[in-house]
DNA sequence: TTGAAAGCGTTACCAA
DNA sequence: TTGGTAACGCTTTCAA
């Protein structure tokens, strides 16, 4: 327990100890099933007893596989100020224990990295068997780079965006369409789209608005649009904005995010507007504190835990010379205090 | 670019390309200036234009460094309902800023991995060079446990609290000293501690608590102290209770953290409690969000841009055998509009 | 069911 | 300033 790194054991060593080959060794830590199950597993106890790790630098380069899968959060703007979107970390966690699961472990990255050649500074060097990038951002370049060369990749993003590489993410477009109808039968007539449709995402959400306003035949459908970054911040100033310039000119907001809807309540309820009998307003993403806000927030649920899983059977089919492909997630209205 | 994994270049590949030998590529690769520098030049291009990485694997096999350091998020309960709070990511996003600016890279994992034993799982199998640990949580055994090893180790935590490892943290007393004067200063005579003394760094910021309620002298400060989970339901859900049952018995409430503080807001708000009149709040940590809140939260500031950078500063000293220390970091009160 | 030995792709010592 | 070569610690083929 208190060793220092002086002489560190090594395979040779312990099987020195035992006496028997190290192949023995080797094969009894690794579980194998070609040693006699008790010679298994008295070489496991007494690594143990040693506090014996096998060395993965070793192991890697003798088995030319790492176990390890970079991912990476694609941010959008310089400022990291997308960071700080819980949804991120969400996804982060449950990729995390996914990739346990299976006996993988988490090499976190970011797109603001020096390296730009993600393909070459993660696979060809053995730093990770895989990659999966969180967010296809506005540019898809650098993801494409990486489809290009071949490399074990998995994106979090819009599946129904056409693409030469495996996309997993929420039916954005029946996100946004759900959210609008919910307004819609609510009693709302002037929906606000609140968000950017540049974005991959974003733009499908913004695509299931639009169907549901014209199925409602409701007018307008493309003033009401205010673009915006998907940050709180700037949604709050937003709507502030347009408020002051021309008045409560809507009913409804579909937000592409709570915390986009957070910044436009918060703006709302400085004016005093009430939500939801003024304005209503749906999220998208059910973050854990999207029921805390005040009111709580209805919004459109994506399943993390169930994407992460999906994310992480795609890229291990990619591993293993399978077929992948692009899956498409059901979203859930989740029903709060925000809407009628 | 679009080149398969079929028989991929090594650096005897290369060195055989060019005409050299493996030790002067290498050597060029590391940007070793024993090479002269128009055939370090030259060679680095070769390797760019045959889109060569040196293999980590091999390369921490034979140097016995892996230049990656993992950092484990100590979750307090099992239902990584914790991993929710924006100011773990903000830590784990600048960790990993400080670290890629000193060459290293970001393993992620948490507590609920199935290795407890993290010395032994991270550093003894060289996936690793050190370990940072984020949050002491209530236990700190496996923290003790990895000390004793001797392996390299910088926590985020208290650092006031005794302990033979390095801790970087805040001053939490005096943070909660200040957030409570400011109560004060604002009037406030019967103000609320709403956290968890238990878990070291809160019990600190109690302590500055105690300090500045006694200092001025006003009553009660025990009674005062509800005992909470750091997530903003349960600090909901004890407000809520607390006030149902005795009334609106104070005039402040000095919340743990900020999402602590926005699950305190939201019950108010729900009982027509005007913040800051009726009752002011003050947060702890200051997340992105902070001024979102509505109304915008008035909070204590940690420094985690500071942290991040002396966190892995103390790590490498300890790489380089240098002496390590634990490190206290200043808090600033951000005064918005949730105090008066 | 176990063992001997080759080899994964680097780096660094020693020599030139 | 460069090259030859051993060694890092493991896995796996082939042989026993």
């Amino acid at each position: 327990m208190s060793l220092s790194n002086e002489n560190k054991l090594t395979l040779a060593g312990l099987a020195k100890l035992a006496g028997v080959s190290t192949s023995t060794v080797s094969r009894a830590l690794n579980d194998n099933p070609l040693i006699k199950k008790e010679t298994r597993e008295s070489l496991q106890a007494l690594a143990k007893q040693h506090n014996f790790s096998l060395n993965r630098a070793a192991s890697r380069l003798r088995t030319q596989k790492t176990n390890v899968v970079a991912v990476i959060l694609n941010l959008i703007d310089d400022t990291d100020q997308s960071i700080s979107d819980p949804f991120l970390l969400k996804v982060v966690g449950d990729l995390n224990q996914a990739l346990n699961q299976k006996g993988y472990e988490l090499l976190l990255s970011n797109s603001h990295m020096a390296q730009d050649d993600w393909a070459n500074y993660f696979i060809s060097s053995s730093r990770a068997d895989g990659i999966i990038v969180i967010g296809q951002g506005k540019s898809t370049e650098q993801v494409e780079k990486v489809a290009m060369s071949g490399a074990p990749l998995v994106v979090w993003g819009d599946p129904n965006t056409k693409s030469n590489y495996a996309v997993v993410g929420s039916n954005n477009d029946l996100g946004g369409y759900k959210a609008t109808q919910h307004l819609i039968s609510g009693g709302c007539k002037r929906i606000l789209f609140l968000g950017d449709p540049e974005h991959a995402e974003m733009s499908e959400r913004h695509k299931g608005y639009s169907r549901a306003i014209k199925e409602a035949k409701l007018d307008n459908s493309n003033e009401l649009t205010l673009s915006c970054d998907i940050t709180s911040k700037v949604a709050y100033e937003k709507i502030g904005d347009a408020v002051l310039a021309k008045g409560l000119f809507f009913d409804g907001i579909v937000a592409t995010s709570d915390m986009v809807a957070l910044g436009a309540m918060k703006a709302l309820k400085e004016r005093y507007i009430n939500i939801p009998n003024d304005v209503s307003i749906i999220g998208f993403d059910d973050i854990a504190m999207a029921e805390l806000f005040h009111p709580a927030l209805t919004t459109i649920k994506q399943d993390t835990k169930s994407a992460a899983k999906i994310m992480v059977e795609q890229l291990l089919n990619q591993f293993n010379n399978q077929a992948t492909k692009s899956v498409v997630l059901d979203v859930e209205l989740i029903k709060r205090m925000s809407t009628r």
